[in-house]
RNA sequence: GGAGGGAUGGCCGAGUGGCUUAAGGCGGCGGUCUUGAAAACCGUUGACCGAGAGGUCCGGGGGUUCGAAUCCCUCUCCCUCCGCCA
């Protein structure tokens, strides 16, 4: 969420960057709002005090047995007490149109994110890696993986319908391997502390984190309770200090996670309907970072790199963009995304998505820390990626190391995970 | 699911309508003493809105009253016992 009072204070600025991100707003109404609110706030406090003296004189004056000028006070009190109470009513309703303005409105970009309204304008940072040249045409994951049997889309369907898979055997191994080895690195080197959050939150979580009010609609929601599907372990992770003042000394902290992520995917219809890149269901290990105000941009590039490395270890080609504001997600200030490359496609696709989110979703969710010493506290600055969406990365293995026969070479660093397992290949029948 | 008991500042905890400007303790910070430290003693100690005056905040929301931490309604969470359960 943006701050009311900067908003108020630089209109014309504001106005400009939210367009850049593709927003229109009119955020002289907004200005107004808070006008009011400060008038509105200003003669209750002044009229509050008044009364509360007034007050106080009126067991005074029934003590000294003053009974008529004792009535008299109070029938005069009531009537301004409720006039102040038409006035906080007032004042309730415009905090409430404000809120409900604002909070609606995205991040703003950072001052070196590219502008442009769509992807068309990321910036490419660099490639690591080189995509792999094959002596034969490359299959796509879904064939690999329904030849070795490992990968079963019928009866996922049968099960839950479209946009569900079924790993089977090997692959359900794989996808395992990966998670550990993604935690492994992250806790042991990179310095995180793993979590086992709750995989259903409630909406004062995920307002806290931008996913609501405005986009109910990706989300799965239980029925008849403020509970919903996590979508992202951003929403656990990142409110975990929720209301909370931290120390400047605790900071930064970094936490990793491994959830299943559940998302609508309203709006998607014919988009990645083949294969494991668009499901409802889908594994991640997520990386979150609580900075101060000063290093989160340090921080990005921190969190940016840990999230390589797994790239980097899976012998994965990739390439990392400067996502435009106009490609950016409602809660980031400055986003890099991962791209993966990916065979049967020709092109990379998104495997990981690192978002600095400034103070955006710390005001929302109220996480603070106290400078160094003494001082006023001061909100956090919030950062997550993926490191990295599990089966896009199972799918990428599958592609990039798939042999002529239809087996997929294991990657060296995971071998440790799989027993020592060097390649995937079609059961011998009956074995 | 049933029955009871709770939720007060960073933490513990007192407080049943005006004398609460939330007692007291712990912790933190500063000081005295000390070569230094500990102990002891003294002082200090929150958040939010507002330019300020001032106001708000005792789990959340609503109500009664001139006046609510205190009374009423409601929701959430926690604890104890019973039932069920991996």
């Amino acid at each position: 969420m943006l701050d009311l009072k900067y908003v108020s204070s630089h209109l014309d600025e504001v106005a400009k960057k939210l367009q850049e991100r593709g927003t229109q707003v009119d955020l002289a109404g907004l200005q107004a709002l808070n006008e009011r609110r400060k008038t509105l706030q200003t003669e209750i406090s002044t009229k509050r005090h008044d009364h509360q003296v007034a007050s106080k004189g009126i067991g005074a004056l029934f003590k000294e047995g003053k009974k008529d000028e004792a009535e008299s006070l109070r029938a005069e009190l009531r009537r301004e007490s409720d006039a102040i109470k038409a006035l906080e009513d007032e004042l309730k309703k415009v905090e409430d149109q404000a809120q409900e303005l604002i909070q609606i409105l995205p991040n703003l970009a950072h001052e070196s994110v590219p502008i442009g309204s769509d992807e068309s304008a990321n910036e490419e940072i660099r490639r690591v890696g080189t995509p792999p040249s094959f002596t034969f045409t490359p299959k796509p994951h879904w064939e690999i993986g329904e030849a070795l049997d490992i990968l079963d889309f019928e009866r996922a369907a049968r099960l839950a319908g479209a946009r569900f898979a079924l790993l089977k055997g090997l692959g359900a191994r794989l996808e395992r391997a990966l998670i550990q080895f993604m935690l492994d690195v992250h806790t042991k080197e990179h310095g995180y502390v793993e979590m086992l959050p709750p995989f259903l939150v409630n909406s004062a979580a995920l307002f806290g984190t931008g996913q609501l009010p405005k986009f109910e609609e990706d989300l799965f929601r239980i029925r008849e309770r403020d509970l919903y599907l996590v979508p992202t372990a951003e929403v656990p992770l990142t409110n975990i200090h929720g209301d909370e003042i931290l120390e400047a000394s605790e900071l930064p902290i970094s936490y990793t996670a491994y959830t299943p992520c559940f998302r609508s995917e309203a709006g998607s219809y014919g988009k990645d309907v083949r294969g494991l890149i668009r499901q409802h269901q889908f594994d991640k290990v997520e990386l979150v970072k609580i900075t101060d105000a000063e290093s989160s941009y340090d921080a990005l590039e921190t969190l940016t790199a840990n999230a390589e490395t797994i790239l980097q270890r899976l012998e994965l080609p990739y390439r990392v963009m400067a996502l435009s504001t106009g490609d950016m997600g409602f809660s980031a200030a400055k986003t890099y995304d991962l791209e993966v490359w990916l065979p049967s496609q020709d092109q990379y696709r998104e495997i990981s998505s690192c978002s600095n989110c400034g103070d955006f979703q710390a005001r929302r969710a109220k996480i603070r820390y106290r400078p160094e010493g003494k001082g006023k506290p001061r909100l956090c600055h919030t950062l997550n990626g993926s490191a990295l969406a599990v089966g896009r990365t199972w799918l990428a293995i599958m592609e990039n190391h798939q042999n002529a026969d239809g087996s997929v070479n294991v990657p060296e660093a995971l071998r440790p995970y799989l027993d020592g397992l060097e390649r995937i290949s079609t059961p011998v029948s009956g074995s």
